[in-house]
DNA sequence: CGAAGGGTTGATCAATTTCAATCGCGGTGG
DNA sequence: CCACCGCGATTGAAATTGATCAACCCTTCG
């Protein structure tokens, strides 16, 4: 079974035989969650950083008003929460959208690695500026696009994470995601969601089944959704 | 003149007579820009890293059909991009939304600083997990909450973050803000914001006059918000 | 078999945008 | 000095988007 940990750093730089080994070690002991399932919640203390290895999480927060908004999802080869410890408390909890297999790396076990790979360091560091470009991407989408290319936006964003590291079959990937959650992350009703969907798949540009998305035009989604990958940083600079 | 970069530094953690002395040799060379001023354009290479001393920035985006987005704001004493260098495209553009006076602090530099002051990178490495949680507190409300309520949290963050700079008096604080850039981004439209800012005048909770906001209510403003400054991050983990 | 979770649809309601017009102020060129 | 210009603020009315309310269906699972 391939680590994807291993895969996603590995497509950010150069990495030595050593370099892999360590990141194998620190990855060894995961555990598994199902779905649904809190790995951590707002108001716990801070705890060691996350690298999921199979399946999908996410970040959210619930409102005073019990509504719910998703703010990041994590995919196999996502590490969350590089220097967490400098926090007090979680701002936000994170749970398992499907079942997952997580690996937990203290801070110290991270810490002693990243000063004897920099390799590792400068993969880790670069990581996290792009999962903050696609937060940025993400604030971008709910303020200034309409519902159907909020949609388009985030299924062209998952399906490039996906394909990164190799979770993909021509246009279709397995994205066990629910209306419901799709409808958290963009910040909209389960119901206009649902007329979305319909919308998007009756224009044959995508169509998301039980556990899986389809797109059926990369082109016309790409359109629609006004995408531009280059906030993902599939080019990166070379060594300094 | 008081830096204001060594005051928020110093108020994340203890920081020596000697790590002071640092900061304050790497900001020393500080430059102004007018309002309006990009500092960095979307597309541009990545640069040195930037600490804002007076004035106030912004990142934006400019989508196809014109509209933009601002994804932050920079204050007094905030640094953006520690680890920027390694990406090799800037996805966004930084902007001057005041008159500013910023200084530029290359990668080299940076590095050395850190490695020579443990104090200066741990505070660096908390500074941009607060930023995060700010991102992350901005999606939340471009999702979830009402135009009322995401102009009262925007007001609610910006007075605490000014405040803890020593940037208020009273209730009051300088805000060079029109309610063009309040629209841009709260992603909502300058008709809006307008009424939203009078509805919010008329409850007595705040005032946004040209150049200063007064916060009337400040009660009253953070239940209309339903702000809550935990994400702040104003209570850290002690040392390890 | 019954319950729960997801998905789908129609009708109606509310929030926000769009379009259009007006006002005031500060700066500038004549 | 003053008319004029441009930007930002303000307001009303109409149009649009998305939310809400309310069913109903289907599949899975205990």
């Amino acid at each position: 079974m391939t680590n994807r940990f291993v895969q996603k750093m590995s497509g950010m730089v150069d990495l030595t035989a050593r370099d892999v080994a360590a990141l194998e070690v620190v990855t060894s002991r995961p555990r598994r969650y199902a779905a649904r399932k809190d790995l951590i919640r707002e108001g716990d203390e801070t705890g060691p950083m996350l690298v999921v290895l199979e399946g999908w999480l996410c970040r959210y927060k619930i409102l005073p008003n019990g509504s719910r908004q998703i703010m990041a999802f994590m995919m196999p080869g996502d590490a969350c929460d590089l220097h967490i410890k400098l926090l007090a408390a979680m701002d936000h909890s994170i749970q398992a959208v499907a079942p997952s297999l997580v690996a937990t790396v203290s801070r110290t076990e991270m810490q002693s690695m990243m000063d004897e790979h920099p390799n590792i360091a400068r993969a880790m560091y670069t990581a996290q500026l792009v999962d903050e470009g696609i937060m940025r991407a993400w604030i971008v989408s709910m303020g200034r696009r309409s519902s159907a290319e909020r949609v388009a936006h985030l299924i062209c964003e998952l399906y490039l994470r996906a394909r990164n590291i190799g979770l993909t079959h021509d246009g279709d990937f397995s994205l066990p995601m629910s209306q419901v959650i799709l409808a958290d992350a963009l910040g909209m009703t389960p119901v206009h969601i649902n007329r979305v969907l319909k919308e998007l798949r009756l224009a044959g540009a995508m169509a998301l089944k039980r556990g899986s998305v389809t797109i059926i035009d990369p082109v016309k989604l790409v359109q629609i959704a006004g995408f531009d990958d280059n906030y993902l940083h599939r080019r990166l600079h070379q060594t300094d």
